[in-house]
DNA sequence: AAGGTACGGTACGTACCGTACCTTAAAAGG
DNA sequence: CCTTTTAAGGTACGGTACGTACCGTACCTT
């Protein structure tokens, strides 16, 4: 009997490296939370956006649909909300190199490798659903206000002071040009975007543009 | 008896302004195909793509899915259908003007117009679907094989034989540039394309870069 | 100890896809 | 003209996924 015990008791507590919680356990709020997204993002990477069901979502963070729809009311908001907390925002204020070059291809790059992380199919699906949503303002701003935009106005500003270029006779639409070069590219590429293109972009392209 | 036989005869024949048929009668082969067709594509510009059933379609060409299934083996298929039996293809021999920018600008106007009627919902779920299906040779070719590349590319013979240009030194990228940025603006503006940003493209950007 | 909160779980109604099946008009062919 | 074949009209179904409703219960608060 003693022996029956031990060996019916114990198993179910251990089972997997991943912290497990005991048989009957509840998470709740943040804990429950992060799991859910955490799921919703594996998920996302594994099957796609459109093969994506909250149904899989539920089954992978081991919880069900109400969970998820008491915190998002459908698809498309917890797959942003998943991006969002799992892919790093660019950052506005990259390092100086003190080389408006260098600075343009670091800042490419940066924003480059998050953006390959979501994946073409994902954001046209998110530019679909949006179509009458207030989601834009999470992926697609006003230039005026995008973070890259205002990353490139540092970066030219601090050419400026260095000469290199001349700021006020450069038009807001070469500005966001290498910008939007690269969002093209990933949007209508399915291959990842190289370095070379990078390179191409603003050697051929915004570099003999702003410094005529 | 005479009087009864026209009586019972002709009145089926009207009804309303589009070619009725008469109660029993059966549409076959390309008649049933473009009243579908037509019916596809109203669809799509009333409702748009994310709305738009096949049941609707089949209901607003007064027929049934099963016709529709005979033709064409899913939704991606017949609008892709509708659009090219729909939207005029741009023209690619546009008339050469004598003058580089007037050519340029002709031939993005020709191309935005079509594009816009499309429009950038579609023009998304299109690129969503296409996934794995071989369906962007419709859409969006290798850039050496698009039409408008071909149609930039004689624009730019034309204007080096006048000597306004020097073919050899103007990067691939660059010739593309244009309808690239044409085609972001469309696919990231939920507004029409205005005048104005073309001619920013040609002449803030493109002519620039080409006349060095 | 009592009460509120929200999680686990199940079941449901809806919508749409794509298919199977049957009937029947129209075309094809002798 | 009659028979055969084709394809349209029409209904119903299986299947998947969304989003909601409901119930019992673990956990937290006080």
């Amino acid at each position: 009997m003693d022996q029956t015990q031990n060996d019916l008791l114990s198993p179910p507590e251990q089972s997997k490296g991943e912290e497990d919680q005991p048989k009957g356990a509840r998470r709740r709020g943040d804990v429950l939370e992060n799991a859910i997204l955490q799921a919703a993002w594996e998920e996302l990477e594994e099957v796609g956006y459109a093969q994506l069901t909250m149904e899989n979502i539920a089954v992978r963070a081991k919880t069900n649909k109400t969970a998820i729809y008491r915190r998002w009311p459908n698809k498309v908001k917890i797959v942003v909300a998943a991006i969002v907390k799992h892919v790093p925002q660019p950052d506005i204020f990259a390092p100086a190199t003190g080389d408006l070059r260098k600075d343009v291809i670091n800042l490419l790059q940066g924003i480059s490798k998050p953006m390959q992380k979501i994946g073409a199919e994902t954001m046209h699906a998110l530019m679909v659903e949006y179509h009458g949503n207030d989601l834009s303002s999470q992926l697609m701003r006003p230039k005026t206000e995008d973070k890259l935009n205002i990353a490139m106005k540092n970066i030219l500003k601090n050419a400026q002071k260095r000469g290199e270029v001349r700021l006020e006779q450069i038009n807001e639409r070469v500005i966001s040009l290498p910008a939007d070069l690269l969002r093209y590219e990933i949007l209508t590429t399915h291959e990842p975007v190289s370095d070379s293109t990078i390179l191409e972009i603003v050697d051929d392209i915004f570099l003999p543009l702003v410094r005529q």
